[in-house]
DNA sequence: CGTGGGTTTGACTATACTCAACTACGGTGG
DNA sequence: CCACCGTAGTTGAGTATAGTCAAACCCACG
């Protein structure tokens, strides 16, 4: 059953323009507002007190963050890409309001949580390599890329982004994408992919990948 | 800032009793009621199509689970031990009622979104010793344990369970507290621990603890 | 054309997994 | 009350995997 955006049109919201690394609200913080992401990648990330950051979700156009209902930020939320968000100031939908605001948010807050779930599974995954086409197949799925047959997957975000979400180190990464691309199961042009197939772990792709068929779109 | 318990005394609830291992709902199902734990413990999991089942989290007397509003549950809920629950029918509370039930099930629900971003955060520890460290530092913090000096903390769930949590394998986990065990920072007793100190990374810990410790309790 | 960040590759090492055997514990039944 | 059994937990040896440090590479930008 697919997801449907909740009716928070009729909120008042603002526009905002964030560049790439542009913080917008910091860890510890008392929340003032929560955002939808309108175009380009928010990163939601924690720095524990060894220094290492781990990043917790991407968000991406549609997603809703920062509906935190506490004293304080659990964590914090910078720009991976230049962005543009709607802001909405928290206070107005706590107080009054129609009914549907508050299943609207609810909602919004069980899908975020549904997504954090989602990161958890695919940290379980063991290997590197199944945590990396877990990445790029979730990532597939959130840009509405056709089911099945190859697909193209923008990677908004930089190669240490998404081993700081994976928990691995960038030559991980770089290597495992490597092996990909090495076995025919997906071509890379920079922060550009084709993805073959449903992408499964240990199965051969339908038919092999080739530049050419980055070069065919 | 400490957490206070949301008022959801009023709301119509309905005591249940489950056994160690029980099925209390199964991932995919279609939502019908969110729970309290009033004692025991849960766990919260996934099974990808390996086989290899994920842990998402644990849930302790007062922690509200299965505030699931969605179309499918995305997880499962089970009994890690025997455990006692109060049943909310999830229907009472979408339509009308006072606005109050907004709030506190929206504060849940962050809130449940706070344990797992914790998770995230805990995964992201590099070594398996900060991941177990950080686990029983957790587990002891939602268990009041005086906070500082040396903590008494009961484990409720299997070694299984929380090697599965922490994505680890349960030998690797036996030999993790082994080595705490052995550098004197924790005493172990079954499935009760006694932990030293704030038990951070790398730091000697105050007074070596010795099993004299836990008998004198 | 030079500079700099992000990314890739290489060599080596540390770490955690696997498989296996062994031990400790709790419950059951004689 | 004690012997037995089954499960949970621990320990050991060998191996695969991913981390670290270092250097080269490549592209975008000034």
């Amino acid at each position: 059953m697919g997801y449907r955006y909740p009716k928070l049109e009729y909120l008042r919201k603002w526009p905002v323009d964030v560049p790439e690394g542009r913080l917008i609200y910091d860890d510890g913080e008392k929340p003032e507002a929560f955002y939808r992401v309108e175009s380009g990648c928010i990163r939601l990330l924690r720095h524990d007190q060894d220094g290492r950051r781990q990043i917790l979700a991407f968000c991406l156009p549609g997603d809703v963050f920062g509906l935190d209902f506490c004293a304080a930020r659990p964590m914090s939320a910078e720009a991976a890409a230049a962005s543009k968000l709607s802001r909405f100031p928290i206070h107005q939908d706590m107080r009054g309001g129609p009914q549907s605001d508050c299943s609207a948010l609810l909602a919004e807050s069980s899908r975020l949580a549904g997504r954090l779930m989602e990161s958890l599974v695919g940290f379980g995954k063991a290997s590197t390599e199944d945590r990396v086409i877990w990445f790029l197949n979730r990532m597939a799925e959130r840009q509405n890329a056709p089911e099945g047959r190859a697909r193209v997957v923008h990677l908004p975000m930089s190669r240490c982004d998404i081993a700081d979400y994976l928990g691995m180190a960038p030559e991980t990464l770089s290597r495992t994408m490597a092996k990909l691309v090495a076995s025919g199961r997906i071509v890379q042009r920079g922060r550009t992919l084709l993805l073959g197939g449903p992408c499964q772990r240990s199965r051969t792709p339908v038919g092999r990948l080739t530049e050419s068929c980055l070069a065919a779109l």
